[in-house]
DNA sequence: GCCGTTTTCGGCCCGACTGTTTTCAGTCG
């Protein structure tokens, strides 16, 4: 993956705590691979996997648990990683083990685990037999036909394998949720129009709005006489670039942009996104890029256990499948049986039955769990007590505060992005746009920013005496300059309905430690005319990584703030390139009361459209409508801005 | 490597598909 480091994170200079939270979430992450690779027991594999997640995702102070011991307590964590880990934040060293295992695994092994069909085993084999040690390497090998005669492979293996390379020049493995949703509503609605499909639904990480999805599943009912027809029309669909296999119950092919009748476009981007995935090339690399799908063709009264299952996520299944075993039950993708000697479809005769996906959840005493949460992160414990949240709805918007016009670095002026505002229903719109330190994205000036201000004023008073439920918000996506300071001095701010506070200078940020940025961003919090912290990372999905910063930290701090009456909200921009505030912190936010603001970041009309992927993400971080201040009223919003509880 | 009202060993979720084999290993989700 672009910008993924296989060194070993590096202590920060003074400690401890020696490393962060995610320093040491990624350090475990990158052991599981290298241990994968070297041939370890697949589940020690998976505890350093487990390991890697549950620290990334902790609310607590890594370096606290550390000291004082409770790390050994969490569930997952035992002698072995618990001493590593308390050896590594708490002295500066990784375990010995762990270094001499980054040193001796070539970095080019790493990069063959992306290739289809290219797992440990077979990488071990092709590096001890051919010396091969890079994808160019196994190219060459592949070119030369060395590779299948080898025991195991043979010239099917090796096509595959060639194959694999050449996607894996063109695409990282993953897609972005957006680019994902088009492809799967795409295709899904070509297969729901075929005759003998019954139903058909998007499974698999589309359907739980990931950030990224690496391909598309799809399960369709399908009566077992009809399976063969539907299986010819499905594989005649326009868009399907090649057939990786048919099997009775999968299909599974490769989709490419052709898919697309009115063909395929990327919108407006900013310079700092755009800079971020490539420039101008990228557009052209997505207009030729390819994305992965299966087809399940599963019985009507298989279909909702085989669509829960290929939703995942794994880990989620995995806890279901406890809980049917602790019944006395199996739960595979076929149904939920008692246990057989039966396999398959035939077992699923057992099963219990169940019209949709809620029953499922009912036999085992859960509540419905909607896709966007089956991640693991305490949807099963809130399933069993009745405790899960009522989420946020596209529809419980009204608004959003930072958008740009064309006062900064926007396309379309402040009248027409009222005026798409207002036809999408909503009743209130704030305009942040890009203050001068960022030259790039053509920064307004105070005199501009304060002439927009007063323009605003008028239209509202329009507005208000036609008895229109619309108003704007006149606000400035400020620069946060050295030491946490603002882009415009504090009476122009003071001038203005509220200030997001964003990130710009990503290089001088990502080159300081978490301790440094973290304080930043606090310093720059504390300031009174601070409404909104923009982008919190500042990072850009397949693009770049954000800078390194202790978000519960900073989202604590604003908490305080928020309990004081003091309205200080951490923004989930919505842009599809973003996603930031990650959902895995979404849940932090609303857990302590910072309220959370949805925004488009748009610089477009249509730009505003991408509230839905803030929405989906939002859902997903439990958030519901009294989390968000996009679900207030335009007086409430005025109230809340002009620091009314 | 983790875990334990079947605790310090022996499990760890489960099945399909593919390409290779001649009953199965590797990979994937």
């Amino acid at each position: 993956m672009a910008g993924t480091s296989w060194k070993l994170p590096k202590a920060r200079p003074n400690g401890p705590p020696y490393f962060s939270r995610n320093q040491v979430s990624t350090a475990l992450h990158q052991m599981a691979v290298l241990l994968e690779l070297n041939g370890a027991n697949m589940f020690r594999t998976r505890s350093y996997q487990n390991g890697s997640r549950l620290i990334g995702s902790l609310a607590q102070d890594l370096g606290e648990l550390v000291a004082s011991g409770e790390l050994f307590d969490l569930k997952g964590i035992g002698k072995g990683l618990g001493s590593a880990i308390t050896q590594a934040v708490g002295d500066g060293n990784w375990p010995e083990e762990w270094v001499e295992l980054h040193e001796k695994t070539p970095p080019g092994l790493i990069e063959m685990l992306g290739i289809p069909g290219v797992g440990p085993k077979k990488i071990k084999l092709l590096s001890d037999e051919l010396g091969v040690m890079t994808v160019a390497d196994l190219q060459e090998v592949c070119v030369k036909n060395e590779v299948a005669p080898l025991k195991g492979f043979g010239a099917k293996s090796q096509q595959r394998i060639l194959d694999g390379i050449d996607l894996l020049a063109r695409f990282s493995a993953r897609r972005r949720l957006d680019i994902g949703l088009r492809y799967g509503h795409t295709f899904l609605n070509m297969i729901n129009e075929i005759p003998g499909i019954q139903k058909a639904e998007l499974a698999g990480s589309a359907r739980r709005r990931r950030e990224t999805i690496g391909d598309l599943d799809i399960v369709a009912a399908v009566n077992p006489s009809d399976i063969d027809t539907v299986s010819q029309n499905i594989l005649s669909l326009a868009g399907i670039a090649d057939v990786k296999g048919a099997g009775g119950s999968k299909i599974s092919v490769i989709l490419d942009t052709s898919i697309f009748e009115e063909g395929f476009s990327l919108g407006h981007l900013d310079a700092n996104v755009l800079d971020a995935i490539g420039g101008q090339d990228y557009e052209q690399l997505e207009s030729g890029g390819t994305i992965d799908a299966q087809v399940r063709l599963v019985p009507p009264s298989v279909f909702p256990f085989t669509l829960a299952y290929f939703t995942g996520s794994k880990e989620h299944n995995i806890r279901m499948r406890k809980i049917a075993q602790e019944k006395g039950l199996k739960l595979n993708e076929f149904g939920l049986m008692p246990e057989t000697e039966l396999t398959g479809l035939e077992a699923a005769a057992t099963s219990l039955s169940a019209i949709d996906e809620a029953e499922i959840y009912g036999h085992l005493g859960l509540d419905f769990v909607v896709p966007e949460l089956r991640e693991d992160m305490g949807e099963i414990e809130a399933a069993q007590n009745n405790e899960l949240p009522n989420l946020l709805k596209l529809s419980d918007v009204k608004g959003s505060l930072h958008n740009h016009t064309t006062l900064s670095d926007g396309e379309a002026s402040l009248e027409e992005m009222a005026d798409t505002a207002r036809r999408m229903g909503w009743s209130w719109l704030g305009i942040a746009d890009h203050s001068p330190t960022l030259m790039v994205a053509n920064g307004a000036s105070a005199e501009d920013l304060l002439s927009q201000h007063e323009k605003m004023q008028v239209y509202n008073q329009d507005w208000k005496n036609q008895g229109v439920d619309f108003r704007l918000f006149s606000g400035v996506e400020s620069d946060i300059l050295e030491n946490g300071k603002l882009d415009h001095p504090d009476d122009v701010l003071s001038k203005i309905d509220y200030v997001v506070a964003s990130v710009h200078a990503m290089g001088r940020w990502a080159s300081r430690d978490e301790s440094q940025n973290t304080e930043d961003l606090l310093k720059c919090l504390d300031h009174e005319a601070t409404t909104v912290l923009g982008h919190p990372t500042g990072r850009i999905l397949q693009g770049r990584d954000g800078y390194e910063v202790d978000l519960h930290r900073v989202l604590e701090h604003m908490a305080e703030y928020n309990a004081d009456g003091v309205l200080k909200a951490v923004e989930l921009n919505a842009s599809p390139y973003r996603l930031d505030l990650d959902w895995r912190l979404c849940k932090r936010a609303k857990e302590l009361g910072v309220p959370v603001v949805i925004n488009p970041d748009a610089h477009s009309t249509s730009g505003l459209g991408d509230i839905d992927y803030g929405v989906m993400v939002g859902r997903k971080g439990w958030l519901e409508s009294a989390d968000v201040l996009n679900s207030l009223s335009a007086e409430q919003m005025n109230q809340r801005l002009l620091g009314v509880d």
